[in-house]
DNA sequence: CATGAATGAGCGTTCATTCAT
DNA sequence: AATGAATGAACGCTCATTCAT
């Protein structure tokens, strides 16, 4: 019955409308930027892709500016939801499945991070607003593990700084390939494994074990 | 005689200001492109920057692409002279070498990797031609290397195209800061250290070995 | 019963409210066009200043320049009113009340009457059916006024169509900073006050009269 | 010898033919604007006029605003260095003189001066910068002129500022027909009748004197 | 009657490139 | 060899207007 209501109501109908438009938008926007980047990607471009006149874009958005920023705002949004996890870093398991939530939510939406990567790559307000604000928690969350567990003797003694920053250089390098599109997603198995993949060998390392 | 030849030859010294005039405009190229990416670069900045006027930027290249090319060979011919080392990959500690000396080598150009990350992560020939021929034989090497080692039972058994692949990870995202220019370039002391510890921390891991 | 008609007929009390409409859209064009000419002006601003949607007002006129051509039509039809009294025009003390007439009517439509400045200063058709057929039987008037004059011996010997002009230009650069809204407009005393003075210095002469 | 060096300098020579474009493109802007408003003149009809590619202007003025700058400011200059004679103001020769002074100035660059009639109507900044401070020292001198006048008995007892204030009306009110471009520009011969009746009446006023 | 959505035309401006000198 | 001048094409964006609802 609510839900009727929704559906029945006009402002209702149309801001979703709305929505749904604004969301086509930064899809076409997002695949666009990512091909060609940002600079290389015109308001005419973004037009003909969701099939609409160029001066259309202008009532969702007020520029190419904002569609940018909308894209890399909703996307920060989407991680960070998936980020209330880190707390939850005890045990190997948990640090598994950490991996594979934080790789879900990335891959999901792939287009948008490869373009915020580009961004930010050129831009440093993007870089500190959207990716070192979001990653600088993550860091302390893992020194803090690595501290842990090297005070516990359950890790080497080891820098916990360096040993925090080399396993996200991991993560990153694991998934810049996909990110940019020279290798498929891996499906959900081959996520799993690949984050099992990547846990092993940081806690146990190449060499054997001897004895 | 030699030098006589250099000095003397007029053809000689023509070439060699044209050489020189050459470098000059992909040195401050590179850094407007590092900068402010290959697109939000215009002509006019660059010949600002080696104070020289547009139109003569014609004379040394045939274009704004074309300098972008020269910038992104002649980084990869100086890389590639690197990596006949490779061959020489035995051990742990000319592995530790190995890494230390092409992080040295990218350090050293810095600007001109930035400028070549950026386009190969929008540009599929870039990508194909300066980044993919050149890496895929340290991939070969490497995962010859680690099966060598995985048979002779030094290693614990482990998919080798797996290891080699988070090897590079882990190298690509220790030096990602770097050339994001986020961080500062380590010293050839602090370079030494970080190729030691990320080879120690992929041999060892994390976790402390039994006693 | 005539109020019966007005309240009680549907057709009538609809076109009340259609006048209504179009004279507020005509006010809140007419100050904009004013501060901000008709060029500056967007139908979008108009619309934002009666709070209607901008295709709303094409319901009541058929386009921005009709929009303009009302404003300039109705205030000449304003003053056109106060212009019969130009036939009093008789002796000195009706001719100070003319000139206190027009100014009261042109001050009174203050904002109606810049924008016909603006416009007629540019658009030779606006020229010519706003300003110049209103103010030529102006002209002819004051001329025989002084022809008549002259010709009693009550003024000098004078050019009629040079005195002519040189009244309507004492008239209007007396106005003009009003107009612009460099200065507020007088007050009705005030206004009384400069219509004798400029009467005054247009009869006598700046110059002490002999013996 | 001099001349020749000047004339053959390629340095000079190359600065007085920007010299020249900026000056055609000026005229050409001042053309258009002076007929259709600076807001209803394009950077293309200005490029037109001057028979130059759009882009090409951008090469002389940094954009449409500061040709408009020029414009007001070339033309401020000019009638800047006629105010010199202000302070020969003493007595009713040299008050012919003045204003047929001004007059020769404003109407020897009608077009710049309808331009800058026009938008200082509507651009307050305009107003301030290219009228009111130009013209305030006219008013004082003026004024001073009157109440000198009027202590000495020469002039009747009049408010100076009043009276200040018509007689610039009077001269602003006899030029607007001319500066509008609906009368022809008055003769040497003409402009200085002109100047004599405006002073005339000024002083004599059209009643005839007795006795 | 009111309006949100849509758009073609046009705007001021930038830019890579050409060319005469 | 070096460059100032010139430009066509394209860009991001605004606007008056139309139309379906």
């Amino acid at each position: 019955m609510i839900e009727e209501k929704i559906i029945s109501h006009p402002e209702a109908r149309r801001n979703r409308r709305v929505q749904r438009q604004r969301r086509a938008i930064m899809d076409a926007a997002a695949d666009l930027f990512a091909r060609s980047g940002y600079q290389g990607t015109s308001i005419k471009n973004i037009a003909e892709a969701v099939d609409l006149g160029e001066s259309t874009l202008y009532g969702y958005f007020p520029g190419k500016q904002e569609i940018l920023m909308a894209i890399l705002t909703q996307q920060v949004e989407l991680v960070d939801s998936s980020l209330v996890h880190l707390n939850d870093l005890k045990d190997r398991p948990s640090f598994v499945n950490l991996i594979d939530v934080i790789m879900e939510k990335i891959i999901s939406n792939l287009v948008y991070n490869r373009v915020m990567f580009a961004e930010a790559w050129l831009n440093d307000e993007v870089l500190k607003v959207f990716v070192i604000t979001r990653w600088l928690p993550v860091m302390d969350i893992l020194q803090n593990f690595i501290y842990e567990k090297t005070s516990a003797g359950v890790f080497r003694p080891i820098d916990p700084k360096l040993a925090a920053r080399m396993i996200i250089a991991t993560f990153i390098g694991a998934l810049l390939p996909v990110l940019r599109g020279i290798e498929l997603p891996p499906s959900p198995e081959q996520r799993h494994i690949l984050s099992e993949s990547i846990v092993e060998l940081l806690f146990e390392g190449l060499a054997a074990r001897k004895g």
